[in-house]
RNA sequence: GGGAGUUUAGCUCAGCUGGGAGAGCAUCUGCCUUACAAGCAGAGGGUCACAGGUUCGAGCCCUGUAACUCCCACCA
């Protein structure tokens, strides 16, 4: 047996452990149908990131999961995989062939395809790979990719079948476009942040009139493009003026006035510009009065020259200040208001999003929507918290169509061909011979990708084979849970379930389990411009990934987010300290070990820590099954470490030294058994150290990783062995709180009496005096029925069904003495009060269920004793 | 504008179906006791944001208020 260093170095364990899983292929998983499936595939890292926090806590508590299914019997699976990230990581090529003075026009679509596939395999796989520092137990020999050949193919088939059923069109609508990336968005990238800005009134004078038409825009560089301006039908203040027309001050072209319902009379003048190419709103007021639509922008931001001669070419900022001049200068501009308003965003690269019209493709949502809502309303799909369930139904009922072309390169090219002849669309997954309406042979497919998430939202069943009806799809599908930040609901969660529903027929997980953010230690989130970043790989450097992951996973509900503090990593890494030596102590005694088999005489203590973890075992499973991680491994914590280390262990000493002990064979047995259980319950939330623990005990079962999950057994039920050492726990605490607050140095023995006139009371302490001497400093016990040979200058402690005395002669001050049992005295009655007030309200008796009642009784009875046992021990200090 | 969350010890947070308030860290006291000083023993510290209500009983359920945080949203 290999020695065990004084203090766990997870630099010596955790890259060996990993390789011997590896090797023994304990991670793969072969389809077993003999037990039950249990499933999680893995949200896809992007490949373009590195592994943070977010990521360890994310895959921490998969990983949980997942080790404690299968020990606990079941077929458990974890599918990891990556996500090639199309916005992200086309940048990232962009910005390395800029270092070399290239761009995507110079290497063209073929070539800047090899180079984006050539990034891929370089760094590609790097977070995976982070992963397995952090202990993920996932099944590597399944690790998929959004673009590899299944899932590609899956995006065909899925593609091809949503247009099929009419589900994906193609349109020309107002969608979100960024000026940075020059491509479309989706609704969801779109972060609205209200921001500092100015609201321009002008004036804009009415034809034939000498009236002005006084408005207010938030965004003058759009004036060019202004085809009407709009007020509410029913507003009396501009009634004469609907139907006429006015003169667009910078180009004197004629507006139509129009009344539209969509205007809010209170606001501001009732008056609003209309400028249907470049805001949703005005798109739609363009459409019921056929308004022309005059786009004033070109993609990159900068103005066109339907702006004008002398805008075009400046950047939309640069122009909004230059019209706003011109304005001013031939007094159009009548006001500037300071103003704070939501502007949107591009969420990946802060841009200022443009809404423009562009012909681009669409998911139509309405109905794909319906079956997604109706499995969480018939609660076949489940929120943890369930509160994110309100926010998932929220978006889904005011869902609109999904915009899905990227003008992108790298991601699943659209299968989409265009006819040269009669322009007609084909939509195959294999590119056609010929145009499917007029048979030409002359077709181009359609330049645009598919946003990332088009196939992020099939990862469930993609990643088990479909469209192929494979053995994987047929046993895991659906899924058993999905493991995500609550930042991400809109994103995928949402397209994942209408996916499911759609192409499965099925839901692809029943259970979301939603965690938060991890933050800093001042509340903010991880970011690289706060630079405020920490690495998990610097942390498991430091403290080893159990540490991490035990941080990670106690004190935090689903949903929360936490806050990062190294001093939390430290008390984790003492918890492992702790086991390490706990186990080390074990080992040092079943050295010498009894291993001819014989009969065990278990003691109070045994059943009492037999006892005990057989209750934690069903608690801690309990919990887990919730998904109350945090509650579990609380209570293996406090297991391992204040009733087993610091009580059992301490009570066992004298029979582990006394080799003489009938019992002794009887603590090791117990000592082993009850660690190897706690180890167990432990080995999900901390997989290296107790797999190294375990190693170095002496079981049957090979490794911990694939050992059996403790169940509540019956024969370890051992009530009355419980009540009796928590009784004497508590009389032993209170010798030492006395001792304590007396200043009784350790060295000084005391002869502890105990006086009880129950017999079953004096038995039970009789049983127990070593535990007194080893304890608390006792010289020894003697239990009788009463006072006898007691003196004055004994301290006394009143305990239930007892008291017990300790002569401490000189260190008594009498005065002290009775004034601390004074104290106690009333302490003990307002205690009784309290009982009484209780038992006394007939509401109470007669409501309250027995049970509590009873409890409440006995709470009574035993204090009035107590108090019975101070004011007689009072009464003898007086005389 | 709509919705959600948070408010519990000095700090960070737990508290699972309502039955006498918990942890870690920090503070104070005493211990190098042969598993562990990254430890042991002990102590102090809370009107559970506020105001009502339901209940025999509320940190927990209901209503309202306040502060902070987040999400959603087309007020130009």
């Amino acid at each position: 047996m290999r020695e065990l260093a004084k203090t766990y170095d997870p630099s010596q364990v955790e890259d060996r452990l990993y390789a011997s899983w590896m090797e023994k292929k304990y991670f793969h998983t072969k389809i077993d149908k003999s037990k039950k499936p249990y499933c999680i595939v893995m949200p896809p890292p992007n490949i373009t990131g590195q592994l943070h926090m977010g990521h360890a806590l994310d895959n921490t508590l998969q990983d949980i999961l997942i080790r404690w299914k299968r020990m606990s019997g079941y077929n458990a699976l974890w599918v990891p995989g990556i996500d090639h990230a199309s916005i992200s990581t086309e940048l990232k090529v962009v910005q390395k062939m800029a270092e070399e003075g290239l761009t995507k026009a110079d290497v063209g679509r073929e070539g800047f395809l090899e180079r984006a596939w050539a990034w891929k395999e370089e760094y590609g796989g790097i977070i995976l790979k982070q992963l397995r520092k952090l202990g993920c137990s996932c099944d590597w020999d399944r690790v998929r990719f959004t673009m590899d050949e299944g899932c590609s193919e899956a995006v065909l088939e899925t593609f091809e079948r949503l247009y099929k059923k009419g589900y994906i069109y193609r349109g020309e609508k107002i969608v979100n476009w960024c000026p940075h990336c020059q491509t479309t968005i989706s609704d969801a990238e779109v972060n609205h942040i209200d921001t500092d800005g100015f609201f321009y009134h002008i004036e804009y004078p009415v034809k034939d009139s000498d009236e002005r038409l006084r408005l207010a825009t938030t965004r003058p560089e759009t004036i060019p493009g202004d085809t009407a301006v709009a007020v509410h039908p029913d507003d009396e203040r501009y009634q004469h003026l609907i139907g006429k027309t006015c003169i667009l001050p910078l180009n004197g072209r004629e507006l139509p006035i129009v009344a539209d319902t969509y205007v809010d009379r209170e606001f501001g003048t009732g008056v609003v510009k209309i400028t249907p190419a470049h805001d949703p709103n005005d798109f739609e007021v363009g459409n019921r009065h056929n308004l022309e639509r005059i786009n004033v922008m070109n993609d990159d931001g900068t103005m066109n020259e339907n702006a004008g001669a002398e805008y075009a070419g400046m950047d939309r900022m640069e122009a909004r200040k230059a019209i706003v001049e011109k304005l001013q200068a031939d007094g159009y501009l009548v006001d500037i208001e300071k103003i704070n308003h939501a502007v949107g965003y591009h969420e990946r690269c802060h841009v200022a999003v443009e809404p423009l019209i562009k012909m681009q493709w669409f998911v139509k949502m309405d109905e794909l929507a319906k079956p997604a809502i109706d499995v969480y309303e018939n609660n076949e799909l489940r929120f943890v918290p369930d509160r994110f369930g309100k926010v998932y139904l929220h978006w889904l009922y005011n869902i609109r169509d999904w915009c899905i072309s990227r003008q992108l390169w790298w991601g699943h090219r659209i299968p989409a061909y265009y006819c040269e002849e009669c322009g007609h669309i084909t939509v195959s997954k294999t590119k056609p011979d010929q145009c499917e309406a007029c048979g030409s042979a002359k077709l181009h497919q359609d330049e645009d990708t598919l946003d990332t998430w088009f196939s992020s939202a099939l990862w469930p069943f993609s990643t088990l084979g479909w469209p192929k009806e494979t053995e994987d799809l047929k046993h895991f599908y659906p899924t058993s849970v999905l493991i995500t930040g609550y930042d991400i609901i809109f994103f995928w969660v949402i397209r994942m379930v209408f996916s499911g529903m759609e192409q499965m027929g099925k839901i692809p997980f029943h259970d979301v389990l939603i965690h938060g953010l991890i933050r800093d230690d001042q509340g903010r989130k991880f970011s690289k411009s706060l630079g405020n970043g920490i690495d998990p790989l610097e942390v498991i450097a430091k403290y080893g990934a159990d540490p991490l992951r035990l941080m990670l996973v106690t004190g935090n509900a689903p949903g929360n987010d936490m806050r990062f503090y190294w001093e939390r990593l430290e008390n984790s890494r003492n918890f492992c300290n702790k086991i390490w030596n706990a186990t080390r102590f074990v080992l040092m005694n079943l050295e010498d070990e009894n291993t001819e088999k014989k009969f065990l005489m278990l003691t109070s203590a045994d059943k009492w820590i037999l006892s005990k973890v057989n209750t934690l075992a069903k608690d801690v499973t309990d919990n887990m099954e919730h998904y109350e991680l945090g509650l579990a491994v609380q209570k293996v914590y406090d297991f391992l470490w204040d009733e087993y280390c610091d009580w059992y262990i301490e009570m066992v000493k004298p029979r582990l030294y006394n080799k003489e002990d009938d019992t002794r064979d009887a603590a090791l047995w117990t000592l082993k058994t009850v660690l190897i259980h706690a180890l167990k319950l432990l080995h999900p939330f901390m997989p290296f150290i107790t797999e190294e623990l375990f190693s170095h005990i002496q079981t049957s079962e090979e490794s911990i990783m694939i050992s059996q999950w403790p169940v509540y057994k019956e024969e370890w039920n051992f009530k009355e062995n419980e009540t009796e050492m928590d009784v004497i726990k508590e009389a032993i605490r209170s010798i030492r709180n006395i001792r304590a607050e007396m200043n009784v140095a350790p060295s000084h023995k005391a002869h502890v009496f105990v006086v009880s006139d129950k017999e079953d009371v004096r038995q039970m302490y009789a049983r127990s005096e070593v535990f007194f001497k080893t304890l608390a400093h006792a010289s020894a016990l003697q239990v009788q029925a009463d006072k006898e040979g007691i003196g004055d200058d004994a301290v006394s402690l009143v305990v239930e069904g007892a008291t017990i005395y300790m002569p401490l002669a000189e260190l008594v001050d009498f005065e002290k003495e009775t004034a601390r049992l004074e104290k106690e005295k009333e302490k003990m009655q307002k205690e009784i009060e309290r009982v009484e007030k209780k038992l006394s309200n007939q509401g109470f008796v007669a409501k309250a269920p027995q049970a509590v009642i009873d409890e409440e009784k006995a709470k009574g009875e035993k204090y009035r004793a107590m108090l019975a046992q101070i004011e007689e021990r009072l009464a003898q200090m007086k005389r």
